[in-house]
DNA sequence: GATTTGATGTGAAACAATTCACAAAACAAG
DNA sequence: CTTGTTTTGTGAATTGTTTCACATCAAATC
């Protein structure tokens, strides 16, 4: 298997995702087997594009047959470790980490939110499915529940402070939602998730589009910034 | 200025976003001027790929003594069209549309939500800041106030329904937070959003950053994934 | 079982993005 | 006004990613 290169595993990462999400929709229409090109078509990209990145990630097929969905899936599974369970937990229950808090697709890909904090006392009172707890209870329930991955969904002024403390009780990977570059010692993963940047980006290429000039280059092909 | 291709664009346009708001909190604290490699630490690039970029946008410093904030702003307003308004509707009032329709920092960056709608006829009722609309109202709607980008926040299964209704009725960019790929004709711009996957890519990373093996080559480099 | 067909898997080629390196410009100092 | 210093701006080199092209294999057909 060939080395993988820092780029070369987040990029081809990410379309693995995208190529589960349409695995699993032609599952649950009956296909059971997927050729290179099939799932290159349902995911927006090339059949050459979909082998690499299987090859990168040592994914075999059967020569002629393609590729079975039950296994490919499974393979997936285990790449991103979802055999086990993963116990998160979610700081801020603002509007975003209320929203957050309930959404129920987390569950259903063994990520489970364990427990949720916010420095409100007020909130420590509300009665909810999920426990809301104040700052000063993280270590215990970290430790308690294995916690290595953190959601951050607190106002931006208090996102570092957040982060700092997270670090400091042993969380190695933050999803943030706050819009600032929050600063970590190496080792810790952070992945930003800019709401406001999403949106105007859409935004930026809508222009782009309907403004016409300059365009030759920018056409058609927006259709998934992402991938 | 040299000709874009689809995906340099993609990348410099995300940094500029970075960059800006870099810039944004450097000002609050009184800085002014700005070199290459002052942003380039804050935005943790390097400085050629800050000059880099600014060239791609055609924005220019002056030699010697590098860049005015304020002047970095504002030509970074121009590029994001950010001196208009611009009004989006906002589909599907669940946790997360309800959490979305009241995110505030949209409205601070000239973004506004005019709208949302849901088809469930309870919701219609409720009483706050943003009516909520049936989908029967949608095209009156999109061109009273000129909408052309709209947030999808339905469940999955009825995402794609509601986007070719969005297409139909004139918009031209979705930010998309159901997972999965919306089929769109060409010259629509789709911006896929997807949580669980933010997640679990934190989860792979932490996973592979614990495990230590096979690791020479991811270290200490996922401080931030998406630039 | 030999042959044809159709798909994978992967080096090699082409293309894109980043980093390097240095000329050009601007300011400062003498 | 000349020289030295600092920083920009951008071609050139390097590095990373995608596409091409084809050898290889497995199944289907004769």
């Amino acid at each position: 298997m060939k080395q993988f290169t820092k780029q070369a595993i987040k990029k081809s990462l990410k379309r693995i995702f995208l190529y589960r999400a349409c695995l699993v929709r032609l599952k649950t229409m009956g296909v059971e087997k997927v050729f290179s090109y099939t799932l290159a078509n349902e995911a927006g990209v090339t059949a050459d594009q979909v082998r690499k990145d299987f090859s990168e990630f040592n994914i075999k097929g059967n020569k002629r047959g393609g590729y079975d969905i039950n296994d490919l899936l499974e393979r997936m599974e285990k790449i991103f470790h979802r055999n086990k369970d993963h116990n998160i937990v979610l700081i801020g229950m603002g509007n975003m980490g209320m929203a957050l808090s309930k959404y129920n697709k987390f569950v259903q890909r063994n990520m489970n939110i364990v427990a949720t904090f916010d420095i409100d006392p007020f909130k420590h009172k509300i009665r909810s499915d999920l426990p809301i707890y104040p700052m000063s209870r993280l270590k215990e329930i970290i430790d308690r529940f294995r916690v290595r991955v953190a959601i951050i969904a607190v106002p931006e002024i208090s996102a570092q402070e957040v982060c700092d403390e997270l670090v400091r009780n042993g969380i190695k990977g933050v999803v943030n939602f706050a819009p600032v570059l929050l600063k970590v010692p190496p080792g810790i993963v952070i992945n930003n998730v800019n709401l406001c940047d999403e949106l105007e980006s859409v935004i930026y290429y809508v222009h782009q589009l309907m403004s016409g000039d300059g365009l030759k280059n920018i056409e058609l092909l927006y259709r998934d910034m992402k991938y």
